[in-house]
DNA sequence: AGACGGTGTCAAGACCGCGTCAAGGCAGCC
DNA sequence: GGCTGCCTTGACGCGGTCTTGACACCGTCT
């Protein structure tokens, strides 16, 4: 099910979002202010966010650049505030919805469902989503590894610890994040996984295995993908 | 710029709108009713359209979805009808955004910008919309799928999995994904939907359905339209 | 030299997801 | 009312994937 990142202040409104959408099953993690919203947005990448504008520390305008700066995920936002300059400035910075409150939950969950419905096809940015190394070329729009003319099949697994890595390009990636990625939060210390897996992509990928060119080991700390 | 398509019963609110977006040099055709609404749509490809919900010939969330039968242009209702019943039926039949009048014109240009901002930047209705391959022909405009000669009958669930498959040629488009276009928000985790509706299309259109050369399960993850 | 921690590699079993079939329910049509 | 499609749902065998343990290798440190 859909991921959902609810910000505001106010812990009876987060209290009621919260119940409301885990009940309609949805996965929900919640911030009171928007360095913590920052955080989660870019920890457990939301598919979608309800962010009230009234936050104590940063004014939500510029949350919503600071979002927009790396991601497109839909922005409802959510304010007492009802003068339509506000809604324009929210709306321009990049925000999807605006709606005021008193809400009606009926009504958020219907802008939401609808905000996350035509977010599916996700955009395609080909420009950067293509990844080539002189060895292998990698999609990451469709999902697709190429090499030397033929597509190589991944299994889920190989793909997701394959988009870490090289969502990260040049820079170190740690154990611990790798696993907490791909296997999630409570695996944080199983890394023959990891060398299960790197073994299986650079056999699939590189043109040595052994002396892997783009897969790189630094030991005791994690790895890295050299572009 | 932009075309926008105008659909209101009444002439003020048109004149007003059509006014307000000249000045701001969108290209704006507009309608009174539902059927002409249609028409118009089919005919000038509009970037985004506001629609009336009071129409006198067709009820407007029928236009809305007869407009995403075959359409994926951004779809913001105005209506007087404030009650939250409204707001989510109009949502969930494919709108993007609902105002309430009495609106503010500012507002709602900020909602068009949104609307307009976040759609594809594809351009899919140019003429090709018909997707060969070796084995069969997809008129994505006319609804028919053609295999050596012969039309072949697809029910609207098979036409609509196929559909969003063949709108991503090339890409992986995730379980979820297809769930949710086919099937709506609700079904998400339903796979066995898929499989079932997999193995009929391969029936009806591989060479060999057992082995698969266009309708590509890529497992764990979801299916690949290759052309 | 030997111990040791971290790493790469392999293989085997458990387990899950996939394709397939068939039965049941439901709506529309004659 | 009976019929025909279509959608839903459950069951089942099978193949691929994940997990897990074992072992060899290589560097550093003692």
């Amino acid at each position: 099910m859909s991921r959902v990142l609810v910000v505001d202040d106010e812990p009876q409104i987060v209290r009621a979002l919260v119940i409301n959408l885990r009940a309609r099953s949805y996965e929900v993690d919640a911030a009171c202010d928007g360095i913590t919203a920052l955080r989660l947005a870019a920890d457990r990448h939301p598919d979608a966010v309800v962010l009230d504008l009234g936050l104590p520390d940063i004014d939500g305008v510029d949350v919503i650049r600071g979002l927009r700066g790396w991601s497109r995920v839909p922005i409802i936002v959510l304010s007492a505030r009802q003068t339509s300059d506000e809604k324009v400035k929210a709306l321009d910075a990049g925000a999807d919805d605006y709606v005021t409150k008193p809400f009606g939950m009926d009504e958020l969950l219907a802008r939401l469902r609808a905000a996350i419905r035509r977010a599916v096809p996700t955009a395609p940015d080909d420009g950067n989503s293509l990844i080539r190394t002189d060895a292998f070329t990698i999609d990451l729009a469709a999902k697709k590894v190429n090499r030397s003319g033929a597509d190589i099949r991944l299994t889920p697994t190989e793909w997701h610890l394959l988009e870490t890595l090289v969502r990260n390009p040049g820079r170190l990636v740690s154990h611990k994040e790798l696993l907490q990625e791909v296997w999630g939060p409570t695996y944080r210390t199983e890394s023959n996984y990891l060398r299960v897996y790197m073994t299986q992509l650079r056999r699939k990928l590189e043109a040595d295995p052994s002396r892997p060119r783009h897969l790189i080991t630094e030991p005791g700390i994690g790895y890295r993908f050299e572009p």
